[in-house]
DNA sequence: CCTTTTCTGACCATATTTGACCTTCGCTAT
DNA sequence: ATAGCGAAGGTCAAATATGGTCAGAAAAGG
């Protein structure tokens, strides 16, 4: 058992503790605690502690600062996904439409593979017309998102 | 929980209190209940009680000056954003442009994509002719921020 | 071996706290 | 009137306290 699984325990039976969904925590004095250097935490974080895994991590840097890490529940996941598609404008550009299927993929509703498929798509009717490939691109996005979340959600019933 | 934080709380439990949308505090007295320096009630007051968190700070200084902290509803920023329309001169400089972007979204009528996107467009369109670049600016601002502004309006109903 | 995961450390970014110095206002003595 | 004084509040930069990032070393797995 590795320190990033010992860390990814206590903090699990913290929150397990607590009763509340919620814990707040002190990076530095994890690290002390387990006698490692404070990136240590990030990394468990990084890696355990992900949205798609169902956790939300919130954090604070200066005096006073903490690090904060909630349960978040399918539905939570899916009202951000919500918000994230409200939040495509009417025009992107690729390395934002990439931003995007990234966050989609954070937010566990959309698969790698489901990813490469839309991104594939949007590739190829972009590469079709001469202009407006910005705003063919929001669209295609918002609208193949939206598809798949719908085909998903039938499909777990 | 920092000082900041203390401070932040007691200062909304006082306006929740009062029911009065507004209180007026003496900023010597403050520090001294807390404590601390003057100037960290201005820290205070410059990060949690901003326009675009809904909170307008008045003050007086000499003999009986005081801090007036007051709530600000959505509408008032809405007039707030309309009087800054109404201050776009009929030339801006582009740095002047900024100034106003900021403005509006300290007064959070324009998010932070919509200003992206406004400023994209001046620049754009600014490019393209050799003169009255400031001239063409001040319009297209004051043009396309009304415009925002509008279609949010009609988004919100 | 080669790949993947874990660890570490150097360097970075940001929030808070404090203190020295500045500006404004009201009042009073001239 | 007004110069001067004391009583507010304001600004800004430095010191301090956290947390974040990233690249490479080390370890584990296959």
């Amino acid at each position: 058992m590795s320190l990033a699984d010992l860390i990814e325990s206590y903090i699990k039976q913290q929150l397990h503790r607590s009763e509340n969904e919620a814990i707040a925590l002190s990076r530095a004095e994890l690290a002390e605690l387990f006698s490692c250097v404070p990136s240590q935490i990030n990394y468990v974080l990084a890696t355990r502690f992900t949205l798609e895994r169902g956790y939300l991590i919130e954090s604070r840097r200066g005096g006073g600062g903490y690090i904060r890490i909630a349960r978040v529940t399918k539905a939570d996941r899916l009202n951000m996904a919500e918000q994230l598609v409200l939040e495509i404008g009417l025009q992107i550009s690729e390395s934002e439409a990439e931003q995007f299927l990234a966050s989609f993929h954070d937010l566990g509703v959309l698969t790698r593979q489901q990813v490469r498929v839309i991104r594939a798509i949007l590739q190829r009717e972009t590469a079709q017309i001469a202009q407006g490939k910005a705003t063919l691109r929001a669209s295609l996005l918002r609208g193949l998102v939206i598809l798949t979340m719908q085909c998903d959600k039938q499909n777990e019933v």
